[in-house]
DNA sequence: ATGGTAGACACTCTA
C-alpha cells in the first residue's frame, strides 16, 4: 500500500480549514502533522477535520501560540505528548500506527522547534538559547530511545534551514536565525540521534533550490522567491527502503488567506 | 539600518 505523509505548519488552523481542504483534495494524505495550530484542544475544530477524512484527529494546543496536532486517515496507538525545556509549550506530539494489515508498526514524531528570535546568540537572545536548549534536549532523549530496526518519521517545522539550497541566498543568510551554523549543527545532530535520513532530499536532490516557507512580508514572495527549507519530513533507517516519494506544494503558498509554510509530503511504500 | 505582514488576543506577543 501507498502511506502518504503530509506536514503543514498552518499558522492557525482555524484560518486554514479551506486550505485543509483544498490540500486533501490535491493529495489526498493519509495522514497530515500539523504545527502552529495555535488554539486550545477543547476549541480545536475536530468535526471539520472528520470530515474531511481523518477520523482519527489528536490534538495538543494552547491558546494564542504553537500548538500540534495529527489528523489520521487510520486509528493511532500510543498517542503522547512531551514538554520540552520546562515549559507547557505543545511542540510535541507522537503515537504510533500500524497500516492496515501490516505487521510492523511505524513511529510519528511531530515537532515544532521554536523559531529562536532575531538575534542568533544564546547570551543576548533568551528565544535562540531556547532553540539551542530544545535542539540538545530531544537529541538526547531520541538517542535515548533508539532500538535496532525502529520505524520512525519525524515531521515537522524544525525551523532550520541546514543545505546551502534550501534559503535564497547562503551568504546573506549565515548570520540569519534559521541558517546559522550553530544551528545546522544541531539540527546535524539531532538527525545522527536515530540515524535519520532527510527524505525529501532522496527526491529532490540538494543541489536544487527547496523551500518551504515565505515571509509574509514580502510584496510578492513568488517574484522575489526568498524562500527557506523550514519543514522537514526525516525516517529512520529501517523505513528508507520503502521511500517512494516525496514534494513540496508550492502552490500552497499562492492560495487565498495563505499561512507563510507549505505542506510538505512523503509517500512509503509499505 | 529598517520595515515590511499575519495571527491571537485584547496590549503586545510571536513568527
Amino acid at each position: 500500500m501507498r502511506f502518504r505523509l503530509v506536514t503543514w505548519n498552518v499558522n492557525s488552523i482555524r484560518l486554514r480549514l479551506a486550505g485543509l481542504k483544498r490540500l486533501v483534495r490535491a493529495w489526498r494524505p493519509d495522514l497530515v502533522c500539523l504545527q502552529e495550530t495555535k488554539v486550545a484542544d477543547e476549541r480545536f475544530p475536530y468535526a471539520e477535520c472528520r470530515a474531511l477524512g481523518f477520523a482519527h484527529v489528536h490534538a495538543h494546543g494552547m491558546g494564542g501560540y504553537n500548538g500540534v496536532a495529527i489528523l489520521s486517515r487510520l486509528p493511532l496507538a500510543e498517542v503522547a505528548a512531551r514538554e520540552w525545556c520546562g515549559r507547557a509549550d505543545r511542540r510535541h506530539l507522537f503515537a504510533t500506527i500500524r497500516p492496515a494489515g501490516r505487521r510492523v508498526a511505524m513511529e510519528i514524531h511531530n515537532l515544532y522547534v521554536p523559531a529562536g528570535g532575531d538575534v542568533p546568540d544564546p547570551a543576548l537572545n533568551d528565544k535562540f538559547a531556547h532553540k539551542l536548549a530544545f535542539l540538545d534536549e530531544v537529541t538526547a532523549w531520541l538517542a535515548g530511545r533508539g532500538r535496532r530496526g525502529l520505524r520512525a518519521v519525524l515531521a515537522g517545522d524544525l525551523n532550520v534551514a541546514p543545505l546551502p539550497t534550501d534559503v535564497w541566498s547562503h551568504r546573506q543568510l549565515l548570520a540569519v536565525v534559521s541558517h546559522t551554523p550553530v544551528e545546522v549543527a544541531r539540527l546535524e545532530r539531532l538527525a545522527a540521534s536515530l540515524g535519520w535520513a532527510d527524505a525529501v532530499r532522496r527526491f529532490i536532490p540538494p543541489a536544487e533550490r527547496l523551500y518551504t516557507w515565505w515571509s509574509y512580508r514580502a510584496r510578492d514572495w513568488s517574484a522575489s522567491d526568498r524562500g527557506r527549507r523550514l519543514d522537514h519530513l526525516w525516517v529512520t533507517p529501517a523505513l528508507a527502503p520503502a521511500l517512494a516519494g516525496a514534494a513540496v506544494l508550492r502552490a500552497a503558498r499562492g492560495w487565498e488567506d495563505p499561512s507563510d509554510h507549505v505542506p510538505v509530503r512523503i509517500d512509503l511504500a509499505l
